[in-house]
DNA sequence: TGAAATGTTGGGGCG
DNA sequence: ACGCCCCAACATTTC
């Protein structure tokens, strides 16, 4: 009997468009599929991808079964895993794909070097780290050149699901319900549940839905948070339940704003390839000299969503709630974390990480020093996000701030974006009292936009 | 994938 | 008719 091979899935959770999958098929050995959790510090899954885990592992199960193929769960160290998972069942080679982050990258180094015929095909990224290079053969420092090197290439074809999945006798596996990935007490899971359909069935639905309806009005529709203007395919691109380049096909030419969306991730992917401390340290070294203020009481304000700051408040909330925020708030309430309260983007990308369903590494990282001036094409250090502008211009009517800050449902729509600037009578129609029942702003925004900008010049001037 | 300050222009009210 | 001022609208520069 020929030995099998592993299929060791990782943030590829899927079986349409699977790289592995067919390389592992090719082989023409008995293919055994396993997941392996491995919480080894530092970056082990927040509470929010945990969750979504269970759920896309249930799935993913599932899908197996139907090709006639179990999934192994194993939980532990993944160098160690993987070896006695060999041992156990005498597999010649593994093949595996996932975010290519550094930690994952340091566990294939120390399999092959153990012996491991170990291969990595692309199943996240697009395309190859080492494929697009700028003309001095370096990687690409700005995201327009990086996109337009993309733009000239296709992502390889797609590939079928296999009919079926020829399996080995299965070893022992973990129970996931044993995993405890679901909170319990308390259990805070609900607006997620209500929220989204994790697994490779709800990737395809949610793609689905926006290729009907909201693509068409993306580039401007995008920028709405009262609106359903985007993909929110995110999550599921985290976890690979749909694949980008399946994303990329069924968009077609016609919609380069979305697909120059797909292009920042990518982006982000990379940039991490080339700089395995982009989500501990700034990209530009200057700004570790930046003076960060350690204000606890302001940090949870702002994690709570009680910063006094509708759209801020509105974001973080929803982001609570439902594991997700908006795309544009997030760049809101990220700069407001940085420049208005003058703290370490690192404190938001903890928050994130445990609390958004679609925290990868290479996406959180890059995009909280894009806000903080610290990364590659960064928003420049005197860029600062007006909060009560942007509520004003993306979000209206006041809708988004009022689905979730009920606290301001009554108040009219021209001061529901800075109630402190509201009259006396206007509060008292609204039933508000600001400090009680909804707090006055935890900094004034001329002050802190005075005080960022002073110390990003005192930064740059040496 | 800003915002605020400053500068410029031109229409209209008014003496 | 003319100059003056105000100010909105837009453009430029500065942070």
């Amino acid at each position: 009997m020929t030995a099998p091979v592993l299929l060791w899935f990782r943030d590829d959770l899927r079986v349409a468009d699977h790289a592995a999958l067919h390389a592992a098929l090719e082989t023409g050995a008995p293919v055994l599929p396993i997941y392996v959790l491995d919480d080894a510090a530092p970056w082990s899954m927040g509470g929010a991808t945990r969750w979504w885990l269970h759920h896309a592992l249930a799935a993913l199960t599932g899908s197996l079964a139907a090709l006639g193929a179990p999934l192994v769960l194993r939980r532990g160290p993944a160098v160690e895993t993987i070896q006695a998972a060999i041992a156990e069942t005498g597999a010649s080679a593994v093949f595996t794909g996932g975010m290519p982050d550094p930690k994952s990258r340091a566990v294939d180094k120390a399999l092959a070097a153990a012996g491991v015929a170990l291969h990595r095909l692309r199943t996240f990224m697009l395309f190859s780290p080492t494929d697009i290079r700028s003309g001095s053969g370096g990687p690409y420092a700005v995201y327009t050149p990086f996109a337009n090197a993309c733009l000239t290439r296709e992502p390889r074809p797609l590939l079928p699901v296999p009919d079926r999945i020829p399996a080995p006798p299965p070893p022992r596996s973990d129970r996931l319900e044993d995993w405890r990935l679901l909170p319990t007490r308390p259990d805070w899971a609900a607006g997620l549940r209500a929220t989204w359909t994790p697994g490779e069935a709800g990737a395809q639905a949610r793609l689905d839905r926006f290729l009907r309806g909201a693509i068409a009005g993306y580039p401007t529709g995008r920028d709405r948070p009262d609106q359903a203007g985007t993909s929110m395919l995110s999550p599921h691109l985290r976890f690979g339940e749909i694949s980008a380049a399946t994303v990329w096909h069924r968009v077609g030419p016609g919609h380069a704003t979305f697909v120059k969306e797909l292009l920042w991730r990518e982006f982000s992917i990379h940039q991490l390839w080339h700089n395995p401390s982009l989500p501990d340290a700034p990209a530009k070294p200057a700004f570790a000299a930046m003076p960060w203020r350690d204000d606890p009481l302001a940090l949870t304000a702002w994690h709570r969503g009680r910063t006094g700051i509708p759209i801020v408040d509105a974001g973080m909330r929803q982001l609570w709630q439902t594991g997700w925020m908006h795309n544009r708030v997030r760049m809101i309430v990220a700069s407001f974390l940085i420049k208005h309260l003058m703290t370490d983007w690192r404190q938001g990308e903890a928050w994130f990480w445990d609390t958004l369903v679609d925290a990868d590494l290479a996406a959180n990282a890059a995009n909280w020093q894009w806000v903080a001036g610290s990364g590659a094409d960064a928003a420049p250090y005197f860029r600062i996000f007006n909060p009560v502008l942007q509520g004003r211009k993306f979000d209206p009517d006041g809708a988004y701030v009022r689905r979730w800050v009920p606290e301001l449902m009554r108040l009219d729509t021209r001061h529901i974006h800075a109630p402190w600037e509201a009259p006396a009578e206007a509060l008292a129609r609204a039933g508000l009292a600001l400090g009680r029942s909804y707090p006055q702003p935890i900094v004034d925004l001329g002050f802190g936009r005075a005080r960022a900008l002073e110390a990003f010049a005192a930064l740059r001037a040496g």
